[in-house]
DNA sequence: ATATGTCACGAAAACGTTTTCGTGTTAAAA
DNA sequence: TTTTAACACGAAAACGTTTTCGTGACATAT
């Protein structure tokens, strides 16, 4: 086992000052062209590579983002993640992950974790617990001491920093009217509580669409479910909750779920009610999920473009660390990616 | 904005040596109460925290590992780093990121830019291209330096590192086994080519659960699918593939496919054809995925519990890095992750 | 009074780079 | 012949740590 080759052995082996070596390596002009070819093939032989750590801490600068995502197991933020890793990788950075599992203790640490020499910046999204806590202490020392954070999806609306999100009141607007102009009459709405933003947002894209076409909006049709339970291994609780809007009002013609799961779940429960999609109720969700595709029928969705997130928010930050002028307070741009409907099976 | 404090700063302020407040700091018996107490208590008021890439450099040790798999979006994969993380974390590491989108030049090219003194080890699975071409150099390159490989699924199997891999046979055939149990008298199979080596052995377990039952197999029955297209974006060149087949043989009353992907679209053609599942035909497949839970109707699975995987490969990975025995060539173990059967409603 | 020991701290090396500056040798210019 | 310039290289500092070793001050034992 031979370990990997450093400067000083070269040195050594060359009868020469490791400067020169590293000079020669970079083809100095410094250093005549015999040396050079000397030192150039012998590296080569010996498949010198420079030590990236020691690259680092010269340059105080890692090359490496980190990332920190609430769980890695969903296929929006697995698509952001390979969003980031692709610029990332192209603009010769690596990706470090961290997952804090909705947790807002596990953020705080995954962050200082990271934060002492190992990254140059973070793009993340925040954890449900955090939303609750509204404690985001930890994104200001991070970023007091110099370390760019870029937000995506669920952001910290005020706070200072370049923010990537989906235009989630617009993206909820354009569905519930294509319901509507698809004839829908009575549309519900499955959303989650309020404290979570996007959920938040798109309950509002929801009732202006239904405001703008003068239509009454009625609380009975808007089901707001408790997602600190994973509805994952809680299926039929999510189900009965969505059985019981169905049987309380039998005129549904339409859903609109803020998610994909509770999308399919609203299928079922309607199928299971005898009603035929899109015959008798047609169904959108909000989602870059796989489910939607392959159901049966195939889910009208409304795209977020994860992967197109990622590459931005790996892009504006990697701007922000290779521009590194003391612009600081200055400006951070908010981009929003527009959403896009994905007509499928579910709607007419 | 104030950057990180350093020792030197630290040093400077308190107008005493580095080496002073790095002891103190640590508690050590050498410096005096006094000097502890106003040093520790400096460094909280600060927020001192060790330099990572420091310490890296100083002890040639990153704490971080690198883990390689072709694909993230896909739940297989992102579960299995899930798993990774969750030890990693647990036991002090980072885990650092690269995809290989199925192509051996990149994973060629990421593992020479980590392997330079980023990590301390890695964790893959290998992308089908270098599957194909059979080039292990990278690992044998890797390795020769003293860094340790645990591969987990896709593996190289008459490489001399650690493995975790999925009893792809034993799999197979309890499931075809379940198959022939439940009454079926013609299996079809919907399987990869060969080069690719879990399609391989799933296959191998899918003609044993024959044999073993004297059921003669029929070349007709195997439907070996060109997975080097991305059948995400060519579902109806699948389907059109698997329609041939059912068209072909019209006694198959049970088909078991390698995959998640392979096995809906069994189900759905059969449901085209006029075939109601499982009362006409039963299906399985084998995965890790979240289509199989809620498709309608939902389908039978060999779980893979990749979780599972992801954490035993991190121990393996962490555990040969922190006994740093002279042991080399010695002793590498091959880790086999059971499957199970998860019955739903795809077969009686 | 001298020798020995303990205490509390600092200097320096090391990890692997890059870069600035200094210097000895040789060739060209005065 | 002397001055100047170009050339080719080495020494050393720096990034932020930890650790080994040395040392001055003082107290104790002989």
């Amino acid at each position: 086992m031979k370990r990997k080759i450093t400067l000083k052995q070269i040195a050594r082996e060359l009868e020469v000052s490791v400067s020169t070596v590293s000079k020669a390596l970079r083809n100095s002009a410094e250093i005549s062209e015999d040396t050079k070819q000397k030192v150039q093939a012998f590296a080569k032989l010996y498949n010198y590579r420079p030590n990236n750590i020691a690259l680092s801490l010269k340059n105080r600068k890692t090359n490496t983002i980190g990332i920190i995502i609430p769980e890695i197991v969903h296929h929006f933020f697995s698509k952001v993640i390979r969003g980031v890793e692709l610029v990332a990788n192209k603009r010769g950075y690596n990706v470090i992950v961290g997952l804090s599992n909705e947790s807002f203790s596990k953020e705080v640490i995954n962050m200082e974790m990271l934060a002492n020499g190992s990254i140059d910046g973070f793009i993340l999204s925040i954890s449900k617990e955090t939303q609750q806590l509204q404690d985001y202490h930890h994104f200001n020392e991070t970023m007091s001491q110099g370390m760019p954070i870029v937000m995506f999806d669920r952001v910290v609306s005020d706070m200072n920093c370049d923010k990537v999100i989906v235009d989630d009141l617009n993206g909820a607007k354009n569905a519930v009217e294509k319901l509507i102009s698809n004839g829908c009459k009575s549309i519900a709405l499955i959303t989650t509580k309020d404290y979570v933003s996007v959920g938040k947002l798109r309950t509002q894209g929801y009732l202006e669409a239904l405001e703008n076409h003068q239509i009454q909006p009625k609380a009975d049709l808007i089901l707001k479910i408790d997602d600190t339970l994973d509805y994952e291994t809680h299926l039929d609780a999510l189900e009965n909750e969505i059985e019981q809007l169905f049987r309380a009002n039998n005129d549904i013609d339409g859903v609109f779920a803020v998610n994909e799961l509770y999308a399919l779940s609203a299928m079922k429960v309607a199928r299971k009610l005898g009603l035929n999609i899109p015959e008798d109720v047609q169904v959108i969700g909000f989602t870059d999920g796989v489910l939607s595709k392959h159901s049966t029928p195939s889910l009208t969705t409304v795209s977020q473009h994860a992967q197109q997130m990622g590459e931005k928010a790996a892009d504006l930050l990697i701007n922000k660390l290779e521009n590194y002028v003391e612009t600081e307070e200055d400006h951070f741009q908010t981009v929003v990616i527009a959403t896009e409907l994905i007509e499928r099976e579910s709607t007419k």
